[in-house]
DNA sequence: GTCTATAATTAGATAGAC
DNA sequence: GTCTATCTAATTATAGAC
């Protein structure tokens, strides 16, 4: 963690460490403010009051500090765990608490920093679609077991990803400014019903 | 069309008219690929067999392309038409088959040039929510006339949103790779749910 | 209308002093 | 580790010849 205070003393370990730390910290809030390609590698350091130059030393080029900005928020996988800890009949509203709460906190999330970063950067889209695959198609549909499995968590994807979109990058009200509780109620049941429900016959 | 070049070279003209059709038609492809932040009005010079100083002679500004390609997209509303066309039990199919087969055609559409944009270009955001505003929200709530209807339509736009994201730009499995019946089949009956389906009693 | 040339700015990245 | 200085390349945009 970063504490070791504010000293500055370059005779006692004024381990570059906290540099990093505090590069990495402005990358996540630009790269989830910006995406990738909105974002420079002077503005990253400028907000970490380091000289751009430390960027380079310590990530080697932009992309190298996007692939390190995206697995130091690790405060995601014990969220996802949370979401398979629980009954079945329940994980439709999980999921979306879940989703909504994290990304409530801040922007810092790998999803939304991705999901920003996709449109305009190959290697970010890349980087999406397989944190997806792995995080989450993989494992609901493990949880389903159903031959239609892939495609019913291919559905609770589309709900991810168009919630994310619609409250936090494009803010489309009413779903920007609703309340947590309030899309839980509309969305939880939705999601349930993409997992488990029943699918009309043609 | 509306052209004669005055009295210049007549041996292929090349009237104005042409070049800025091809520079449009170039602009609407590389947007809806790469997004605003990811195209260069080189490279659409290039794409379009002009020189670079054409496109802003025509267009001024990057940002007055990407308005000019936009509105100039103009075989959308016609469909945005056909969704409002028909009865209100089966708009949810309707909504969902004439996105798919109009975001199949080409990326050329206004929603996938906007959507791809928006994360990293704050003009393009502003635009899509807007355009999302009129041309959807504000339709389909008015057409519902529910106490609720603004939180519906909301629901339909984070559907949209999430197709439109997870086939066409993430292009997640296997949404991505479905087909557009098998999707149909599978969303429109949500967006049905989603407009005039029963809300859970808490 | 079309192109050449170029201005003005900005980006990512590197070398090397301290 | 940190910073100054800089290189290189690419960008948007303009002026002006033809």
């Amino acid at each position: 963690m970063a504490e070791r205070g504010t000293h500055q003393r370059p005779g006692r370990w004024r381990s570059g460490a906290e540099s990093r730390q505090r590069i990495l910290q402005a990358a996540r809030e630009l790269f989830g403010r910006h995406g990738y390609g909105g974002t420079t590698v002077r503005a990253i350091a400028t907000a970490a009051g380091v000289d751009p130059a430390m960027v380079f030393y310590f990530f080697g080029t932009k992309q190298g500090l996007l692939g390190a900005a995206i697995e130091m928020s690790d405060n995601i996988p014990p969220a996802i765990e949370s979401i398979f800890t629980g009954g079945l009949d329940t994980i439709g509203e999980r999921i979306v608490r879940t989703l909504l709460e994290n990304l409530e906190k801040s922007d810092r999330t790998p999803l939304v920093m991705l999901t920003r970063s996709a449109p305009t950067d190959a290697q970010s889209e890349a980087l999406l679609r397989e944190f997806i695959d792995r995080e989450i198609t993989e494992r609901l549909a493990a949880l389903l077991g159903t031959p239609d499995a892939a495609l019913r968590a291919g559905m609770v994807n589309v709900q991810i990803l168009g919630l994310a979109v619609a409250r936090y990058i494009v803010r489309i009200e009413p779903i920007a400014s609703s309340s947590v509780d309030e899309l839980v109620a509309r969305f939880g049941p939705l999601v349930q019903h993409c997992l488990t429900g029943r699918t009309e016959p043609p």
